[in-house]
DNA sequence: TAGAGCTATTGCATAATATGCAACAGTCGG
DNA sequence: CCGACTGTTGCATATTATGCAATAGCTCTA
């Protein structure tokens, strides 16, 4: 079995060190991966051949997967589609908590990197809501409550996960009320907030003048899955006594290739 | 290794018919159903004591599991829990082609029943959406475009869909644009359709009365995930003059039943 | 209708693979 | 500093997954 031999070889290099992979078990996640990727339902003799392995094995693995609710056959005929077990797993579960697992490392390294407090928030409704916070030792420091709720349009990290709205859904979203004006700088209209989210999209981040409390600068960036949706948010606040405008860009970097990072975390998949 | 002959046995005489399944998938999968039920992270020491299995199989199962992004560890420690790779799976997957799937024998086991055309829908936005359909022979038929798009304030479906809105939340999804009228019977008013909403709550299903279409009159039961939440509907559609008053209950019947059959297959889940 | 070509499914012998055991390492609490 | 606990790795064994080959079901076409 030539396969098994460079599998387990390009597996040991990865992750966690060399904890050998169970091979069945890999195999049919494999076949979860596939089909989960795959538009159409996917024949038997797809899996197999993408797989490399026998007709029979792939049988095997996916009637086992189906037992478990993991796969199901259309209507129609003997070709695979994922089944109710996958959506059972994904809806029940509480997925804030994690994505604040798989980014906590990421948003640690920010805040040292910049030495100032990073946030990750997730949009609930019509406010941002801080999943996960890592501070720096700083003597003034922006108090950053994980559970805490902001509004969207006024704060750094509402406006990222803003990003792709435009002015008509920023009106669904907002309705007719108008904005709260937390400082002389808070955004008030939909019309500007609309190019603010423009804006957003173009430069890949979110900044916060001081728009929701006086005397903090923020900067965020949405964190996109790999099929670009926004799920969520990191950024970094701070005085503006210690965030001049000359940092600007280098926070944004900072801030950018950190939300880049996550996504690509998210949306990771294995090869072959 | 007595666990294993007693495990295959139970296995065995499972759903399909008897195509072994392969063992160490099968208790990959059994760690991912434990880890999404569970509210908690989960130790090693609990999966293998609940699986019945050696701690370092567990171990090496788990490790399988988190290479692939299936599982994770929360910042804190070693304990497990869901990770980004089945949220990946659900989100980028038509969960409607999977829902048609699973409930379709069950939809055409209804058209049977009835002797009517039975519908399958979810909520799409403002409308509903037909995902399937099954048809009897009847010289005079509902015609059941799968695909076709219908209001939601003046169908069977439809408010079988809202069953859980209040008037509030009714406001919410309509706005103040007056809801238009398709026949005399059409309901207008948000206040009125709340009411309907709790008689279909209690009742558990929702009728449309020539509401929508003159002469045609419908029923159809939400259908509802375990957590409760409605995620479809099924009913069916007859002209007037097949649909008499008094046959309204047997029908519901029928209806009511094949979508607690499907709510029940959606939540379904393996003992052991 | 028969048959060719396809895909799914099952039987079986073999060897590779997953497993349990046991030893090791790391961590927490006293 | 020691003991109890949990996670991790090595290893020998036999259980288990696998590939091959044969069968069964299906569709298309000649």
């Amino acid at each position: 079995m030539p396969t098994t031999a460079t599998d387990s070889a390009r597996t040991a290099r990865k992750s966690t060190k060399e904890t050998p992979s169970i091979q069945s078990l890999d195999r049919g996640i494999q076949i979860l991966e596939l089909v989960g990727r795959s538009a159409l339902p996917v024949s038997l003799g797809h899996l197999a051949a993408v797989l490399e392995i026998d007709r029979s094995s792939a049988f095997r693995l996916a009637t086992t997967l189906k037992r478990r609710g993991f796969l199901a056959n259309p209507s129609a005929g003997k070709d695979y589609i994922l089944g109710p077990s996958v959506w059972r797993l994904s809806r029940q579960y509480d997925w804030s908590k994690m994505l604040a697992t798989v980014a906590h490392e990421h948003l640690k390294a920010l805040a040292v990197n910049t030495n100032e407090t990073a946030h990750l928030a997730v949009r609930e409704g019509r406010k941002a809501l801080f999943i996960d916070h890592s501070t720096t030792p700083h003597v003034i420091a922006i108090s950053g409550q994980t559970g805490e709720l902001v509004p969207l349009y006024c704060t750094s990290h509402g406006k990222a996960l803003l990003a792709d709205f435009d002015e008509q859904s920023l009106g669904a979203l907002f309705g007719d009320k108008p904005l709260q004006a937390w400082t002389r700088n808070t955004v008030l209209t939909t019309a500007k907030l609309a190019r603010h989210c423009e804006e957003i999209r173009v430069r890949g981040y979110a900044t916060d003048e001081s728009e929701f409390l006086d005397g903090v600068r923020c900067i965020a960036a949405p964190i996109r899955d790999r099929a670009g949706l926004v799920i969520a948010s990191i950024g970094i606040s701070a005085p503006v006594a210690r965030f001049p405008a000359e940092r600007e860009k280098e926070f944004a970097g900072h801030v950018t290739a950190a939300a880049l990072q996550i996504g690509e975390l998210i949306g990771a998949q294995h090869k072959e």
